[in-house]
DNA sequence: GACCTGCTGCGGCGTG
């Protein structure tokens, strides 16, 4: 007789029964790692998944076990009933990720003689032959190299995953809401389409705004039993600055705000791992370059880093080792890079400069800072406004920065963030799923398309005219996408064959062109190709200074070599998506009285600035402002879609805008007519699409293929609402005006 | 007024 379990591992009874249940190679495992007990997630995931088929959402922190939560039990089924083919589905984000995984993976299962495939991009094209030849275990995959098995695999499909139990997703949130997101959607569906049957899904997240939302997304026709687990334990403590700062156009001389937010960072930070998420690359780079200076002035050992998507993975790499080294104090200045993925441990703190576009990203940034029990997570912010004189305008006054800084900390307390646009059309995403099913198959009909992408895909909102339309659209001689056979089957037309042969098919979304940067044979990182550099001119880049020596257009290479002056270089985006509930928070923070208790002494005094203009503008009930030569404030209230939308009105009667957070300052010529009669003219007739006509809708990858109308039905899906615009005017109007 | 993510097959060559 075995002895009781709990003369070799101390544990709780349910926590004993949960290691009961796995497989013998599995609890060897867990003994060898030490472990006390299972955590409570990981308990309640054994039974969850060894009980049933249902579909499973694991939410914890970055450190709290849900890889292990979804895997021990999983292997210990793949252990108990072994299969032909892939038994289980890893989907990752990134080749990062799928890589550390790889490792913990392989190391679980090493005793268990279950084998474990990573395969991305960077994988030898050898071992993917191999497990081609003899598919088992555990596959763990981006969506892109999924998507490639069923283009140029497609018959193969039912042969690898016929008997595949499991889809494990990893990082969920990053997949919700946007086009990779409803790309892998339709490759899960297409490949229950191709074995089958159900397959069931695991989702593994951090950070979700809402558990109904994800599994919405997870299972659309079969949310309510998603099971949602969730890790409550590990409730952390949060701690909080928001430092105001003031300055003027000129911000790079001394006595400057990045000067002076510059030396707060060096002397709080330095000594410990952080990280400093500055915004934008250029930012960055400024960051970075000063804080490097500031180093070198004291003397003191260099711990500032940059890290962006444009620096080579070799400095990339360089600063996440750092990172992870807790013998080597490191601060990376990053963007997104460091907010997802790998595991670069625990930070002592989280500093934002300037207001985050969406409080999941806020969110998600906070969860890198205070892993360790007991350790609060710390959160520096700091706002940027402008200093002000007698010519400042209200917005300005306004000091919207620091406003919605405060509105996004608030919503974050209140545990709010955004949830997932349901509507959208996808249609750049759907162009290339029509493909890649035609591909798979080698033909398809109509009606076959339609049921597979639309009636039982992701493309819900597509109905059968619209998708007809889309057909005829990328079937036309000009694109000729797709083409029509005899017995009405769809093939690739020659431009689509030339598109799906290509390896830079696989990914639905958009990437700009560049220049490599290179010094001494190494190279530092890549530039759009829209910063006009020739010999002689300088640049701050990588966190050094460098002069370009060297432009070669042809192939995209400029060769530097160090310097001593510079200023970072452009490197452009998209403007920023902010909700309507965001603004709508920054509306309460201006007519509150309560100044929260994370504010320093300067951000206390811009706020009390701020509420006294916003009350002697008489803001609380005013929606519409002159400000003299033709200029008017126009206070929409909502967020950037609906503002972004009357504006594109606006610019349509020869106005000129700018849009701020929930307010569009418009200047009329002498040839547009009253504001208030356009307005009148939105809020009392259906509005013309032909609107759409001036604006940019080439946003996503297969946009090109196709016409103006239905780009404009794409937008009007997700990037504008005309729908929505008559209520945001009437609320405008029956405000105060004039 | 922004950020991030991904990629196959094949020919040519050297090495064991």
């Amino acid at each position: 007789m075995r002895p009781p379990l709990e003369m070799i591992l101390p544990a709780s009874p349910s926590n004993t029964a949960a290691f009961d249940r796995l497989a013998r190679p599995v609890q060897k495992w867990i003994r060898g790692q030490g472990w006390e007990a299972l955590r409570p997630i990981q308990a309640e995931a054994v039974t969850a998944v060894l009980e049933g088929e249902a579909d499973i959402i694991i939410t914890a922190s970055t450190a709290g076990g849900k890889t292990e939560a979804a895997f021990l039990p999983l292997i210990s089924q793949m252990l108990a009933a072994p299969t032909a083919g892939f038994a289980t589905l890893y989907i990752g984000p990134l080749k990062a990720l799928i890589n550390d995984q790889y490792q913990r993976l392989e190391d679980i299962c090493r005793d268990a003689a279950l084998p474990v495939t990573p395969w991305h991009g960077d994988v030898a094209a050898g071992k993917k032959h191999k497990a081609l030849k003899n598919p088992a275990g555990i596959l763990l995959i981006t969506p892109e190299s999924l998507e490639a098995l069923f283009v140029r695999r497609g018959p193969e499909m039912p042969r690898l995953f016929a008997q595949t139990r499991c889809i494990v997703i990893d990082e969920l949130h990053t997949f919700l809401d946007a086009e990779r997101g409803v790309q892998l959607m339709s490759l899960l569906n297409r490949l229950e389409m191709s074995v089958g049957h159900r397959i069931r899904r695991v989702g593994l997240s951090a950070t979700l705004g809402d558990d109904r939302l994800a599994a919405q997304y997870l299972r659309p026709q079969a949310a309510q039993n998603v099971v949602v687990l969730k890790d409550t334990s590990s409730q952390q403590a949060l701690k909080i600055q928001l430092r105001g700062y003031t300055s003027g156009d000129e911000d790079t001389g001394q006595g400057s705000t990045t000067g002076a937010i510059s030396a707060h960072l060096f002397q709080h930070l330095r000594g410990s791992q952080n990280l400093i998420f500055a915004g934008s690359r250029n930012r960055v780079e400024i960051y970075a370059d000063t804080l490097r200076q500031l180093c070198e002035n004291s003397h003191v050992p260099q711990e500032f880093y940059p890290h962006h998507a444009s620096l080579s993975k070799d400095h990339r790499a360089f600063v996440e080792a750092r990172l992870k080294d807790k013998a080597k104090p490191t601060s990376a200045v990053c963007t997104s890079t460091l907010e997802l993925g790998i595991d670069i441990g625990d930070v002592a703190c989280v500093a934002q400069i300037g207001a985050p576009f969406t409080v999941a990203a806020l969110r998600q940034r906070l969860g890198r800072s205070g892993r360790r029990a007991g350790q609060p997570a710390v959160l520096r912010q700091y706002a940027v406004e402008a200093t002000l004189d007698a010519k400042s305008s209200v917005v300005d006054r306004l000091r919207l920065g620091l406003i919605r800084a405060i509105s996004m900390i608030e919503l974050l307390l209140e545990g709010w963030c955004e949830p997932p646009k349901a509507q959208a059309l996808h249609l750049s995403t759907l162009t290339h799923q029509v493909l890649s099913v035609i591909a798979e198959r080698g033909g398809a009909s109509a009606r076959r398309l339609y049921v597979t992408l639309c009636e039982k895909g992701p493309f819900t909102s597509v109905d059968q005219s619209l998708f007809l339309r889309l057909l005829r659209q990328i079937g036309s001689a000009e694109v000729g996408l797709i083409e029509q056979s005899a017995d009405q089957t769809l093939l690739l037309g020659k431009a689509g064959e030339r598109l799906v042969e290509h390896y830079s098919f696989y990914a639905v979304f958009q990437t700009p062109e560049e220049f490599r940067l290179v010094h001494d044979g190494r190279e530092l990182g890549t530039l759009p190709i829209d910063n006009v550099l020739i010999p002689g001119m300088t640049l701050v880049f990588s966190g050094r200074r460098w002069v370009v020596v060297h432009v070669d257009d042809r192939e995209r290479v400029i060769q530097v070599t160090p310097s001593t002056a510079g200023v970072p270089p452009v490197f452009g985006g998209d403007p920023g998506d902010i909700h309507d509930r965001v603004i709508q928070k920054m509306q309460d923070v201006f007519a509150e009285e309560t100044v929260p208790a994370y504010l320093d002494e300067a951000a206390r005094a811009l706020l009390v600035q701020a509420r006294e203009e916003f009350g002697r503008q008489g803001l609380q009930e005013r929606r519409i402002m002159p400000l003299g030569e033709g200029r008017v404030l126009v206070f929409t209230r909502t967020g950037s879609i609906k503002t972004a939308t009357l504006a594109l009105v606006l610019q349509g009667v020869g106005c000129s805008v700018e849009a701020y957070d929930g307010v569009l300052e418009v200047k009329a010529s002498a040839e547009t007519p009253d504001i208030i009669d356009v307005l009148t003219q939105i809020k009392d007739h259906p509005l013309d699409r032909s609107l759409l006509a001036q604006a940019n809708l080439m946003t996503e990858k297969f946009h090109p293929f196709l016409n103006a109308e239905l780009l404009g039905e794409d937008a009007l899906s997700s990037r504008l609402d005309l729908m929505a615009l008559p209520q945001v005017v009437n609320g405008v109007l029956n405000g105060q005006a004039y």
